[in-house]
DNA sequence: GTCTATAAATAGATAGAC
DNA sequence: GTCTATCTATTTATAGAC
Protein backbone atom coordinates (compact mmCIF):
# COMPACT_ATOMS: atom_id res chain seq x y z
CA UNK A 1 0.00 0.00 0.00
CA UNK A 2 1.51 3.35 -0.70
CA UNK A 3 2.39 5.97 1.71
CA UNK A 4 0.19 8.50 1.61
CA UNK A 5 1.63 12.16 0.11
CA UNK A 6 0.83 15.95 0.92
CA UNK A 7 -2.40 15.43 -1.50
CA UNK A 8 -3.89 12.70 -0.18
CA UNK A 9 -5.90 12.63 3.10
CA UNK A 10 -7.40 15.35 5.86
CA UNK A 11 -4.40 18.10 4.49
CA UNK A 12 -4.93 17.41 0.63
CA UNK A 13 -5.67 20.13 -1.54
CA UNK A 14 -9.42 19.49 -1.62
CA UNK A 15 -9.39 20.35 1.99
CA UNK A 16 -7.16 23.50 1.95
CA UNK A 17 -9.82 24.59 -0.89
CA UNK A 18 -12.83 23.77 0.70
CA UNK A 19 -11.19 26.13 3.81
CA UNK A 20 -10.65 28.77 1.14
CA UNK A 21 -14.16 28.57 -0.53
CA UNK A 22 -16.04 28.94 3.04
CA UNK A 23 -13.55 31.79 3.83
CA UNK A 24 -14.69 33.69 0.80
CA UNK A 25 -18.33 32.31 1.34
CA UNK A 26 -18.25 34.55 4.83
CA UNK A 27 -16.96 37.49 3.44
CA UNK A 28 -19.55 37.71 0.06
CA UNK A 29 -22.29 36.24 2.28
CA UNK A 30 -21.80 38.36 5.04
CA UNK A 31 -21.60 41.97 2.82
CA UNK A 32 -24.72 40.96 0.59
CA UNK A 33 -26.84 38.29 2.24
CA UNK A 34 -27.22 34.98 1.46
CA UNK A 35 -30.20 35.88 -1.11
CA UNK A 36 -28.11 38.68 -2.92
CA UNK A 37 -25.21 36.42 -3.16
CA UNK A 38 -23.97 34.44 -6.38
CA UNK A 39 -21.95 31.40 -6.37
CA UNK A 40 -19.68 33.12 -9.57
CA UNK A 41 -18.56 35.94 -6.63
CA UNK A 42 -17.34 33.62 -4.67
CA UNK A 43 -15.94 31.86 -6.84
CA UNK A 44 -14.28 35.05 -8.22
CA UNK A 45 -13.14 36.16 -5.11
CA UNK A 46 -11.33 32.40 -4.48
CA UNK A 47 -9.85 32.48 -8.37
CA UNK A 48 -11.81 29.76 -9.63
CA UNK A 49 -15.26 29.21 -11.68
CA UNK A 50 -18.25 28.45 -10.34
CA UNK A 51 -18.17 24.66 -10.75
CA UNK A 52 -15.19 24.12 -8.89
CA UNK A 53 -17.39 25.20 -5.84
CA UNK A 54 -19.93 22.95 -6.88
CA UNK A 55 -17.98 20.50 -6.91
CA UNK A 56 -17.90 20.68 -3.12
CA UNK A 57 -21.36 22.37 -2.41
CA UNK A 58 -24.58 23.43 -3.44
CA UNK A 59 -25.27 27.01 -2.41
CA UNK A 60 -27.55 25.59 0.61
CA UNK A 61 -24.77 23.63 1.64
CA UNK A 62 -22.48 26.23 1.69
CA UNK A 63 -24.35 28.49 4.09
CA UNK A 64 -24.66 25.61 6.28
CA UNK A 65 -20.70 25.25 6.45
CA UNK A 66 -20.51 29.19 7.01
CA UNK A 67 -22.88 29.05 10.04
CA UNK A 68 -21.05 26.00 11.16
CA UNK A 69 -17.83 28.42 10.59
CA UNK A 70 -19.46 30.80 12.40
CA UNK A 71 -20.70 28.45 15.48
CA UNK A 72 -17.19 27.57 16.07
CA UNK A 73 -15.35 31.00 16.26
CA UNK A 74 -17.68 33.76 17.76
CA UNK A 75 -17.45 32.07 21.64
CA UNK A 76 -14.07 31.24 21.98
CA UNK A 77 -13.62 34.61 23.73
CA UNK A 78 -16.57 34.70 26.08
CA UNK A 79 -16.39 31.03 27.02
CA UNK A 80 -13.75 31.38 29.70
CA UNK A 81 -15.14 33.82 32.11
CA UNK A 82 -18.47 33.91 34.02
CA UNK A 83 -20.47 36.84 36.27
CA UNK A 84 -19.65 40.21 35.06
CA UNK A 85 -15.97 39.53 33.97
CA UNK A 86 -18.51 37.67 31.15
CA UNK A 87 -19.90 41.20 30.14
CA UNK A 88 -16.28 42.94 30.67
CA UNK A 89 -15.06 40.06 27.97
CA UNK A 90 -17.74 41.54 25.10
CA UNK A 91 -14.84 44.55 25.19
CA UNK A 92 -12.13 41.43 24.07
CA UNK A 93 -14.49 40.51 21.42
CA UNK A 94 -14.79 43.99 19.49
CA UNK A 95 -11.19 43.98 19.23
CA UNK A 96 -12.07 40.41 17.53
CA UNK A 97 -14.62 41.88 15.18
CA UNK A 98 -12.65 44.74 14.69
CA UNK A 99 -9.99 42.59 13.25
CA UNK A 100 -12.67 40.19 11.28
CA UNK A 101 -15.14 42.79 9.91
CA UNK A 102 -16.52 40.32 7.77
CA UNK A 103 -17.88 37.90 10.52
CA UNK A 104 -20.04 41.05 11.99
CA UNK A 105 -21.45 41.33 8.35
CA UNK A 106 -22.07 37.94 8.41
CA UNK A 107 -23.77 37.80 11.61
CA UNK A 108 -26.10 41.22 11.31
CA UNK A 109 -26.55 40.82 7.69
CA UNK A 110 -28.33 37.29 8.41
CA UNK A 111 -29.91 38.23 11.75
CA UNK A 112 -32.07 40.73 9.50
CA UNK A 113 -32.28 38.69 6.40
CA UNK A 114 -33.56 35.25 8.76
CA UNK A 115 -36.37 38.07 9.95
CA UNK A 116 -38.18 35.74 6.72
CA UNK A 117 -39.48 32.62 7.64
CA UNK A 118 -38.75 31.50 3.79
CA UNK A 119 -34.98 32.14 4.44
CA UNK A 120 -33.07 28.64 4.49
CA UNK A 121 -31.23 29.57 7.93
CA UNK A 122 -34.49 31.10 9.61
CA UNK A 123 -35.06 29.27 12.35
CA UNK A 124 -31.03 28.49 12.77
CA UNK A 125 -30.46 31.74 13.63
CA UNK A 126 -33.66 32.66 15.68
CA UNK A 127 -32.67 30.07 17.75
CA UNK A 128 -29.02 31.23 18.07
CA UNK A 129 -30.34 34.04 18.83
CA UNK A 130 -32.34 33.19 21.55
CA UNK A 131 -29.71 31.03 23.26
CA UNK A 132 -27.24 34.39 22.73
CA UNK A 133 -29.54 36.35 25.35
CA UNK A 134 -30.55 33.37 27.43
CA UNK A 135 -26.26 33.17 28.26
CA UNK A 136 -26.45 36.57 29.21
CA UNK A 137 -29.74 36.10 31.67
CA UNK A 138 -27.52 32.97 32.96
CA UNK A 139 -24.48 35.23 33.30
CA UNK A 140 -26.52 37.97 35.33
CA UNK A 141 -27.96 35.52 37.73
CA UNK A 142 -24.39 34.22 38.02
CA UNK A 143 -23.28 37.79 38.83
CA UNK A 144 -25.88 37.93 41.42
CA UNK A 145 -24.96 34.38 42.87
CA UNK A 146 -21.34 35.64 43.44
CA UNK A 147 -22.38 38.82 45.05
CA UNK A 148 -21.01 40.81 42.47
CA UNK A 149 -24.48 42.56 42.55
CA UNK A 150 -27.37 42.58 44.04
CA UNK A 151 -30.52 40.71 43.65
CA UNK A 152 -33.21 41.57 40.70
CA UNK A 153 -36.39 40.64 39.57
CA UNK A 154 -37.03 38.03 36.74
CA UNK A 155 -38.82 40.61 34.49
CA UNK A 156 -35.39 42.97 34.94
CA UNK A 157 -33.16 40.06 34.30
CA UNK A 158 -35.41 39.59 31.11
CA UNK A 159 -34.90 43.04 30.12
CA UNK A 160 -30.93 43.66 31.22
CA UNK A 161 -30.25 40.42 29.05
CA UNK A 162 -32.36 41.66 26.10
CA UNK A 163 -30.83 45.48 26.47
CA UNK A 164 -27.32 44.18 27.32
CA UNK A 165 -27.15 42.25 23.75
CA UNK A 166 -29.48 45.09 22.05
CA UNK A 167 -27.05 47.76 22.44
CA UNK A 168 -24.10 45.86 21.63
CA UNK A 169 -25.41 45.17 17.85
CA UNK A 170 -26.80 48.59 17.81
CA UNK A 171 -23.48 49.98 17.98
CA UNK A 172 -22.03 47.32 15.84
CA UNK A 173 -24.57 48.38 13.19
CA UNK A 174 -23.16 51.79 13.71
CA UNK A 175 -19.83 50.57 13.20
CA UNK A 176 -20.39 48.77 10.06
CA UNK A 177 -21.69 51.84 8.57
CA UNK A 178 -18.98 54.08 9.43
CA UNK A 179 -15.59 52.33 9.67
CA UNK A 180 -14.10 55.86 11.99
CA UNK A 181 -16.64 54.73 14.54
CA UNK A 182 -15.18 54.67 17.98
CA UNK A 183 -16.71 50.10 18.60
CA UNK A 184 -14.79 49.52 21.64
CA UNK A 185 -14.49 53.02 23.19
CA UNK A 186 -18.25 52.71 23.24
CA UNK A 187 -18.76 49.66 23.82
CA UNK A 188 -16.64 49.49 26.80
CA UNK A 189 -18.65 52.83 28.19
CA UNK A 190 -22.01 50.64 28.00
CA UNK A 191 -20.50 47.75 29.58
CA UNK A 192 -19.33 49.67 32.44
CA UNK A 193 -22.97 51.91 32.84
CA UNK A 194 -24.17 48.48 32.85
CA UNK A 195 -22.28 46.96 35.27
CA UNK A 196 -22.80 50.50 37.33
CA UNK A 197 -27.10 49.96 37.05
CA UNK A 198 -27.26 46.42 38.28
CA UNK A 199 -24.64 47.86 41.11
CA UNK A 200 -27.41 50.62 42.23
CA UNK A 201 -23.97 52.90 41.28
CA UNK B 1 -62.60 70.31 -24.00
CA UNK B 2 -63.49 67.17 -22.25
CA UNK B 3 -64.20 67.69 -18.50
CA UNK B 4 -61.76 65.27 -16.13
CA UNK B 5 -62.74 61.69 -14.69
CA UNK B 6 -61.67 59.77 -12.27
CA UNK B 7 -59.83 57.92 -15.00
CA UNK B 8 -57.58 60.94 -15.87
CA UNK B 9 -55.09 63.56 -13.66
CA UNK B 10 -53.61 62.90 -10.05
CA UNK B 11 -56.45 60.51 -9.00
CA UNK B 12 -56.04 58.10 -11.73
CA UNK B 13 -56.07 54.76 -11.44
CA UNK B 14 -52.38 55.07 -12.75
CA UNK B 15 -51.48 57.07 -9.42
CA UNK B 16 -53.55 54.61 -7.28
CA UNK B 17 -51.89 51.90 -9.17
CA UNK B 18 -47.80 53.21 -8.51
CA UNK B 19 -49.20 53.45 -4.70
CA UNK B 20 -49.73 49.94 -4.55
CA UNK B 21 -46.74 48.88 -6.21
CA UNK B 22 -44.79 50.88 -4.00
CA UNK B 23 -46.83 49.64 -0.95
CA UNK B 24 -45.87 46.31 -1.57
CA UNK B 25 -41.96 46.75 -2.55
CA UNK B 26 -41.58 48.44 0.56
CA UNK B 27 -43.01 44.85 2.54
CA UNK B 28 -40.74 42.50 0.16
CA UNK B 29 -37.44 44.51 -0.16
CA UNK B 30 -38.36 44.90 3.78
CA UNK B 31 -38.16 41.60 3.76
CA UNK B 32 -36.36 40.04 1.58
CA UNK B 33 -33.57 42.74 1.24
CA UNK B 34 -33.33 44.95 -2.11
CA UNK B 35 -30.82 42.28 -3.86
CA UNK B 36 -32.89 39.27 -2.17
CA UNK B 37 -36.18 40.38 -4.11
CA UNK B 38 -37.61 39.88 -7.48
CA UNK B 39 -39.90 42.20 -8.97
CA UNK B 40 -42.42 39.50 -10.08
CA UNK B 41 -42.78 38.92 -5.13
CA UNK B 42 -43.89 42.49 -5.27
CA UNK B 43 -45.95 41.67 -8.92
CA UNK B 44 -47.87 38.73 -6.93
CA UNK B 45 -48.00 40.99 -3.81
CA UNK B 46 -50.10 43.64 -6.39
CA UNK B 47 -51.73 40.87 -8.34
CA UNK B 48 -50.02 42.04 -11.37
CA UNK B 49 -47.29 40.69 -13.69
CA UNK B 50 -43.95 42.05 -13.72
CA UNK B 51 -44.44 44.27 -17.09
CA UNK B 52 -47.40 46.09 -14.80
CA UNK B 53 -44.85 47.29 -12.72
CA UNK B 54 -42.35 48.09 -15.18
CA UNK B 55 -43.99 50.27 -17.08
CA UNK B 56 -44.09 52.53 -14.13
CA UNK B 57 -40.47 51.62 -12.39
CA UNK B 58 -37.32 50.18 -13.48
CA UNK B 59 -36.16 47.64 -9.94
CA UNK B 60 -33.82 50.23 -9.30
CA UNK B 61 -36.15 53.12 -9.41
CA UNK B 62 -39.01 51.05 -7.51
CA UNK B 63 -36.15 51.60 -4.44
CA UNK B 64 -35.79 55.19 -5.31
CA UNK B 65 -39.81 55.80 -4.40
CA UNK B 66 -38.96 53.25 -1.59
CA UNK B 67 -36.42 55.09 0.25
CA UNK B 68 -38.64 58.12 -0.79
CA UNK B 69 -41.82 56.51 0.99
CA UNK B 70 -39.65 55.62 4.22
CA UNK B 71 -38.33 59.21 4.64
CA UNK B 72 -42.12 60.70 4.27
CA UNK B 73 -43.33 58.41 6.89
CA UNK B 74 -40.87 58.09 9.70
CA UNK B 75 -40.13 61.16 11.19
CA UNK B 76 -44.04 62.66 11.83
CA UNK B 77 -44.50 61.40 15.15
CA UNK B 78 -40.62 62.63 16.64
CA UNK B 79 -40.80 66.07 14.94
CA UNK B 80 -43.05 67.97 17.58
CA UNK B 81 -41.39 67.33 20.68
CA UNK B 82 -37.68 69.01 21.80
CA UNK B 83 -35.43 68.01 24.36
CA UNK B 84 -36.53 64.81 26.72
CA UNK B 85 -40.02 64.46 25.50
CA UNK B 86 -38.21 64.09 21.94
CA UNK B 87 -36.92 61.36 23.79
CA UNK B 88 -39.98 59.71 25.23
CA UNK B 89 -41.79 59.58 21.66
CA UNK B 90 -40.23 57.07 20.70
CA UNK B 91 -41.91 55.18 23.02
CA UNK B 92 -44.71 56.53 20.67
CA UNK B 93 -42.80 55.52 17.66
CA UNK B 94 -42.73 51.52 18.72
CA UNK B 95 -46.16 51.83 18.59
CA UNK B 96 -46.05 52.91 14.94
CA UNK B 97 -43.60 49.88 14.25
CA UNK B 98 -45.73 47.61 15.57
CA UNK B 99 -48.61 48.44 13.20
CA UNK B 100 -45.64 48.71 10.47
CA UNK B 101 -43.44 45.88 10.27
CA UNK B 102 -42.93 45.97 6.96
CA UNK B 103 -41.66 49.40 7.47
CA UNK B 104 -38.84 48.22 10.37
CA UNK B 105 -37.81 45.61 8.44
CA UNK B 106 -37.40 47.55 5.41
CA UNK B 107 -35.18 49.75 7.34
CA UNK B 108 -33.26 47.65 9.26
CA UNK B 109 -32.78 45.38 6.49
CA UNK B 110 -31.87 48.12 4.18
CA UNK B 111 -28.94 49.35 7.28
CA UNK B 112 -26.91 46.19 7.24
CA UNK B 113 -27.67 45.40 3.36
CA UNK B 114 -26.28 48.78 2.95
CA UNK B 115 -22.66 48.08 4.40
CA UNK B 116 -22.12 47.08 0.83
CA UNK B 117 -20.73 50.25 -0.91
CA UNK B 118 -21.94 47.87 -4.01
CA UNK B 119 -25.41 48.84 -2.84
CA UNK B 120 -27.23 51.02 -4.60
CA UNK B 121 -28.88 52.88 -1.79
CA UNK B 122 -25.34 52.98 0.36
CA UNK B 123 -24.64 56.71 0.48
CA UNK B 124 -28.14 57.67 1.03
CA UNK B 125 -28.69 55.49 4.41
CA UNK B 126 -25.71 56.04 5.50
CA UNK B 127 -26.03 59.56 5.55
CA UNK B 128 -29.71 59.19 6.64
CA UNK B 129 -28.58 57.06 9.64
CA UNK B 130 -25.91 60.11 10.55
CA UNK B 131 -28.70 62.82 10.15
CA UNK B 132 -30.26 60.42 12.99
CA UNK B 133 -27.43 60.40 15.35
CA UNK B 134 -26.96 64.12 14.47
CA UNK B 135 -30.84 64.77 15.38
CA UNK B 136 -30.55 63.08 18.97
CA UNK B 137 -27.45 64.56 19.84
CA UNK B 138 -29.47 68.11 19.29
CA UNK B 139 -32.04 67.03 21.20
CA UNK B 140 -29.45 66.26 23.78
CA UNK B 141 -28.42 69.88 23.71
CA UNK B 142 -31.74 70.90 23.78
CA UNK B 143 -32.55 68.72 26.82
CA UNK B 144 -29.65 70.60 28.20
CA UNK B 145 -30.68 74.24 27.61
CA UNK B 146 -33.85 73.50 28.83
CA UNK B 147 -32.36 72.66 31.96
CA UNK B 148 -34.25 69.64 32.26
CA UNK B 149 -30.27 67.65 32.67
CA UNK B 150 -27.25 68.83 33.59
CA UNK B 151 -24.54 69.70 30.71
CA UNK B 152 -22.05 66.99 29.75
CA UNK B 153 -18.62 66.45 27.88
CA UNK B 154 -18.73 66.68 23.94
CA UNK B 155 -17.44 63.00 24.23
CA UNK B 156 -20.56 62.19 26.44
CA UNK B 157 -22.88 63.71 24.22
CA UNK B 158 -21.52 61.30 21.33
CA UNK B 159 -21.57 58.54 23.18
CA UNK B 160 -25.11 59.00 24.59
CA UNK B 161 -26.50 60.23 21.25
CA UNK B 162 -25.27 56.92 19.43
CA UNK B 163 -25.73 54.80 22.71
CA UNK B 164 -29.54 55.95 22.85
CA UNK B 165 -30.07 55.09 18.49
CA UNK B 166 -28.12 51.85 19.64
CA UNK B 167 -30.32 50.35 21.97
CA UNK B 168 -33.30 51.64 19.79
CA UNK B 169 -32.07 49.66 16.87
CA UNK B 170 -31.02 46.66 18.98
CA UNK B 171 -34.18 46.59 20.80
CA UNK B 172 -36.02 46.47 17.41
CA UNK B 173 -33.85 43.68 15.92
CA UNK B 174 -35.27 41.62 18.68
CA UNK B 175 -38.50 42.52 18.12
CA UNK B 176 -38.41 40.91 14.39
CA UNK B 177 -36.54 37.71 15.50
CA UNK B 178 -39.42 37.15 18.32
CA UNK B 179 -42.62 38.73 17.92
CA UNK B 180 -43.47 38.29 21.11
CA UNK B 181 -40.76 40.53 22.19
CA UNK B 182 -41.88 43.46 24.29
CA UNK B 183 -40.64 46.13 22.43
CA UNK B 184 -43.00 49.23 23.64
CA UNK B 185 -41.87 47.81 27.66
CA UNK B 186 -38.49 47.30 26.80
CA UNK B 187 -38.03 51.06 25.21
CA UNK B 188 -39.83 52.70 27.54
CA UNK B 189 -37.72 51.24 30.50
CA UNK B 190 -34.24 51.95 28.29
CA UNK B 191 -35.86 55.61 27.84
CA UNK B 192 -36.14 55.95 31.24
CA UNK B 193 -32.90 54.73 32.41
CA UNK B 194 -31.07 56.99 29.99
CA UNK B 195 -32.96 59.54 31.18
CA UNK B 196 -32.14 58.87 34.97
CA UNK B 197 -28.08 58.77 33.51
CA UNK B 198 -28.43 62.16 32.19
CA UNK B 199 -30.04 63.95 35.11
CA UNK B 200 -27.32 62.12 37.32
CA UNK B 201 -30.23 60.18 39.20
C1' DG C 1 -53.68 49.85 -18.34
C1' DT C 2 -52.63 45.19 -18.37
C1' DC C 3 -51.63 41.14 -20.61
C1' DT C 4 -48.86 37.57 -23.50
C1' DA C 5 -44.77 36.73 -25.76
C1' DT C 6 -40.23 37.15 -25.94
C1' DA C 7 -35.45 38.93 -25.53
C1' DA C 8 -31.02 39.11 -23.20
C1' DA C 9 -28.56 38.33 -19.16
C1' DT C 10 -27.55 35.67 -15.31
C1' DA C 11 -28.53 32.11 -11.84
C1' DG C 12 -27.44 27.31 -9.96
C1' DA C 13 -26.20 22.94 -11.44
C1' DT C 14 -24.31 18.77 -14.42
C1' DA C 15 -21.25 16.20 -17.90
C1' DG C 16 -17.18 15.25 -19.70
C1' DA C 17 -12.40 16.69 -21.40
C1' DC C 18 -7.76 17.36 -19.64
C1' DG D 1 -8.99 18.99 -9.20
C1' DT D 2 -10.35 22.35 -12.39
C1' DC D 3 -11.96 23.83 -16.68
C1' DT D 4 -15.17 24.44 -20.78
C1' DA D 5 -19.46 23.60 -22.48
C1' DT D 6 -24.05 23.12 -21.75
C1' DC D 7 -28.72 22.81 -19.53
C1' DT D 8 -32.64 24.61 -17.26
C1' DA D 9 -34.81 28.06 -14.63
C1' DT D 10 -35.21 32.71 -13.43
C1' DT D 11 -34.53 37.73 -13.74
C1' DT D 12 -34.98 42.32 -15.61
C1' DA D 13 -36.75 44.47 -19.40
C1' DT D 14 -39.15 45.40 -24.06
C1' DA D 15 -42.75 45.00 -27.89
C1' DG D 16 -47.08 44.63 -29.35
C1' DA D 17 -51.96 42.71 -28.92
C1' DC D 18 -56.33 43.72 -26.62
Amino acid sequence: MAIETATRGPYSNGVRRKAEIIDAAVRVFGSKGYGGSTLKEIADEVGVTTAAILRYFSKEELLTEVLKYWDNHQPDILGIAGGLSFFRGFRELMFFHLENRGFLELFLTFITEATDPDHPAHQFLIERHARAIADMRSQLIAAIELNEIPAMSTQMLDYESSAFCAMVDGLEIQWLLDPAFDLVGFVTTSIEQAIERWQGR
